[in-house]
DNA sequence: TCAATAGTGTCTTTCAGACACTATGGT
DNA sequence: ACCATAGTGTCTGAAAGACACTATTGA
C-alpha cells in the first residue's frame, strides 16, 4: 500500500429492501432526492456518515430507519459493486445489502416507498437492476437452506403461511407433508400458546409458531 | 444521497490468496512495504488506482500480478469490511477477495511470499485474521458444492488428487467410490489423452482429467 | 353435513456412506 | 508373483417427493 496519491472513490451503501406485497416478492424503492437522477425511483441508500456510523452495517440501519422508516429487521451484506462507470460522479463503491421486512412493518412509510415486483423492477438508474438481480439470486439460493424467507412474515405465523412464503420465494411448489416433517426435524419453531385461526377461510384452528432462533442456516433443504 | 460533506473513506482491496503447501491449506502473506505496520506480514492488498483500474476486480488482478506474481487464477469477491476502527488511518473500506492458486504457480514469487497455515495464521495487523477466517468459512462452505477446491490443483490431475484436495479443504474423509460416482454423474471432468502415472508410488497408471468448465456450482455435495 | 384447511401415514425413488471386490502393471 | 493404487459393484439407511388418508370446526 504505497501511493496515497490516488483520489478516494465515493462510498455509499445501497439496500435491496424486500417484502411480500399482494403475494409477490417486491422491492421497495425511493425517489432520489438529489443530484444524479433526481426524482427517479432507486434503491434505498446513501453515503456513509463517517462521523456517526462506526461500521457499514450501522450506516445501513441508520438509512433504513431514516429513509425507509423501518428498524429491527433482517439485514445481510450482499456484495460490493465498485467501478469507474457505475455512477456518473466517478469511481464509486456501493456496499450492497439486502433486507427483509414483513409487509405490516412498512405501513407507516407506504406513502413514500414504491413497491415493484422484484423479478421485474423495470428500468432503474445506475446498476441498481443488477444489484436487485444479485439479491434475488442470493435470497433464492440461500432460502431453501435457511430461515431467511421467514423474515418476510410477522413474528407469529402458521405452518401454512411459512410453507407459502418458501414457495413464493423459491418459486416452486412444496409438499405440505414433507415440509412439516423437515421443519419439525430441524426444530426451528416453537409453538405460541393461545392458538387461534388466522386466515379467514380456514375452518379448523391452526397452531401458531414463532422462530426459535433469529436466523439459522442448515444443510438440508426445505 | 444528499450531503457530499462527509469525508470519503479510504478504499482498498485485500486478497486471501490460498494454496496447498505441504498438504496444508495455506495463506500467502506479504510484508507491508509502508506506513502502518510497515514490515509486518499481512494480506496482499492495496489501494484502488482510480485511473487505471476500471473495477475492483481489475484492481485485484493487477495487485495479484504486481505483488504476488500470479495471474489467470481463480478469484472471487468475499465480503467487504468497512468501519471506522479497522485501520488506524481512519474510516476505511476493504473489499476482500479470496483467490486459489496451485502451488506450482507460486514458485517464481516464493522468495517474497510467506505461507502460513490458513487455519492458524498467527497474529496479523488490522482485521486480517477475521478476513482470513471468513475466507476459510466460505471456501469450506461452498467447497462441497462447487469445483472451487479443484482450483488448488494444476490444470491436469488424477481422480485421487482431486479427492485428496476435497478432503483437505473440507477437512473430512470422503469415500472413494461415492466420490467417483458423484463426480462422473455431475459430468465435471474430461479425460486427458496420453494418460500416465503421476504419483511415485502408484503401480497402475491413472487416467488424467481436466475441468470441463472453469468453475461450476451444483447442489449435490461431493 | 359439508367445505376447507390442518395435520398424519406410507410408499417409492434417489442418494450418501460403507465396504467388499476386481483390475492393472511396475518392481 | 506381489502389492499398492485404480476403479467397480452392491448393500443399507436416510431423506425427498408424491399422494392418500384422517381430523377438526365454522357455516
Amino acid at each position: 500500500m504505497q501511493d496515497v496519491a490516488y483520489p478516494r472513490p465515493i462510498v455509499t451503501v445501497d439496500i435491496v429492501l424486500l417484502t411480500l406485497h399482494e403475494g409477490v416478492l417486491s422491492v421497495a424503492l425511493l425517489p432520489r432526492p438529489t443530484d444524479p437522477c433526481s426524482g427517479v425511483s432507486a434503491l434505498i441508500g446513501g453515503y456513509v456518515h463517517t462521523d456517526e456510523d462506526h461500521t457499514a452495517d450501522e450506516a445501513v440501519r441508520r438509512i433504513l430507519k431514516e429513509k425507509g422508516g423501518v428498524e429491527h429487521i433482517f439485514v445481510e451484506q450482499l456484495q460490493t459493486f465498485a467501478s469507474a462507470e457505475r455512477d456518473p460522479r466517478g469511481w464509486s463503491v456501493s456496499i450492497a445489502y439486502f433486507a427483509l421486512v414483513p409487509e405490516g412493518k412498512l405501513e407507516s412509510s407506504r406513502s413514500t416507498l414504491e413497491l415493484r415486483p422484484a423479478d421485474s423492477p423495470g428500468a432503474l438508474p445506475f446498476d441498481h437492476a443488477t444489484i436487485i438481480a444479485t439479491a434475488l439470486e442470493r435470497v433464492r439460493g440461500k432460502g431453501a437452506y435457511s430461515t431467511i424467507p421467514a423474515r418476510l412474515l410477522p413474528d407469529v405465523f402458521t405452518m401454512s403461511e411459512l410453507k407459502d412464503i418458501y414457495q413464493t420465494v423459491m418459486g416452486q411448489r412444496l409438499d405440505q407433508s414433507a415440509f412439516r416433517r423437515k421443519v419439525s426435524d430441524l426444530d426451528l419453531l416453537e409453538k405460541v400458546e393461545g392458538e387461534k385461526r388466522q386466515t379467514a377461510d380456514a375452518r379448523r384452528p391452526t397452531t401458531l409458531y414463532r422462530l426459535k432462533e433469529p436466523m439459522s442456516v442448515f444443510d438440508r433443504r426445505l
